[in-house]
DNA sequence: CCTTATCGGTGCGATTCCGTACAGTAAAAC
DNA sequence: GTTTTACTGTACGGAATCGCACCGATAAGG
């Protein structure tokens, strides 16, 4: 079963396109593997390409003073990265990495550029993203707030998971408490309590899904109101429904 | 001195536009005052008016659980609020409202609607200012997620002072937790360690900027991205050069 | 198979920040 | 001028999280 289905239908942003739309954007669009910890956007430097991932997740990081960073941005097959190339813009001081490894299909941010402008109903259906992406953007820094370790965990969990095929989170500690900017024994903590009350599985590397509704009970609210504005602006159902 | 020139060359994003540019928007544009505390976008309703602020400031906030809110974007005399509206869509769950009273220009959501649908060379003006209020919002996000109470503080206050004339920020301790998402009686004893520092002054309902440049280095890198970023985008200098 | 690097489990004191509470003081309302 | 409200100062115990450090376990590489 390579694919089931042409990988532009595995992206949720390509496959929600008009179909004129994506038919111009098509014959750009490049297959291509997402190997972990790849650079996707370079913080400052001009952005070359694109990418809709049809599995894997990408994430978008800033980077503060001594060396702290922070994940203020996820995106799997929901979603595509240079949001900056969609406003016109050809670079941003965050970095964007290969977080879970899979597969992309990404575009040149000149093909790009070129195709956007000479279809202007594309646009909206991208700003609508950029839209989600901003909101994302704003809970994340609400949750970092506001929001314990134990909810915040259990947030990111649960993005996680709405981007991934299956139940399987290949990652380790190390890489969740970059995400969570916190330290890495905490994440291995309190992933301990969150698979005590067996809402999920843990081994080396991997973060095994269990209770779906168990967690978001526990994120508490931190989790879902992008999710829901997602929804709202693209019908997408994630794996709310199961 | 009412006004020394007329109020759209006192907006940076307004002033900045090209003549013409400007010359659509002029004949919808309406004079407000910002009065504290006002609505200016309330959650998931749609938005009926963009302000282009030339004094006072803005606050977005996004809202969770159990009554959390904290901000996630400032908004002063070199914005705009509505971004919503430049994406395309009409609302957003998050809530805007005056934090530091003043004036605006606005407009009504569906004029300015058929102002950027028929002069396309405006968006990209409109959006670059989206491209910087994402970065503001990621480097809200870093901040709440990696600085102390006083570095963060620090940021929020230089932000501010950015944004208004002279040095003097008329805002209680207890609207400042809230745009922190701390406890008030943290601010009140973190603001005395900047006192103390002949950093700022205080008095009731007012912190007085004594010493720019010392809170610039307290804040220890966690200010400034975004004004960076804002500077490349539209030459604007803000009050880093005094 | 053996070596080496990565990853995970655990502990401990120090620090930051919270929740709560209460009293004093300045401004606003009457 | 008096009352009322809003704002600020301060305190205290406790919770959350940090920084660091060390060791065992698992996987990867030679």
């Amino acid at each position: 079963m390579a694919q089931p289905q042409p990988f532009h239908r595995q992206n949720h942003l390509l496959a929600s396109l008009p179909p004129a739309d994506l038919t111009s954007l098509e014959t750009h669009l490049e297959p291509m593997e997402l190997g972990i910890r790849h650079a996707i956007e370079i913080a400052n430097k001009p952005i070359k390409h694109l990418y809709f991932p049809v599995s894997g997740i990408i994430s978008v990081v800033a980077s503060g003073p001594r060396n702290h960073k922070i994940e203020v941005g996820i995106i799997g097959k929901e979603g595509m990265s240079g949001i900056s190339i969609v406003l016109g813009d050809d670079r941003t001081p965050n970095e964007t990495y290969v977080q879970v490894a899979g597969f992309a299909l990404r575009i040149a941010a000149d093909d790009f550029r070129h195709v956007i402008h000479a279809a202007p109903s594309m646009r909206h259906h991208f700003f609508q993203y950029v839209q989600f992406f901003m909101i994302q953007t704003a809970h994340t820094a609400l949750a970092n707030g506001r929001a314990k370790v134990e909810e915040r965990l259990a947030r990111w969990l649960l993005m996680a998971h709405d981007r991934l095929d299956g139940d399987e989170i290949p990652l380790t500690h190390e890489f969740l408490a970059l995400m969570l900017g916190v330290r890495r024994a905490g994440v291995t903590t309190t992933l301990h309590v969150l698979e005590a009350r067996a809402l999920i599985s843990l081994e080396r590397g991997r973060i095994t899904m269990i209770d779906r509704s168990g967690l978001e009970a526990l994120a508490d609210g931190i989790y879902g109101v992008p999710e829901a504005e997602y929804r709202r602006l693209t019908g997408w159902r994630g794996k709310t429904q199961g």
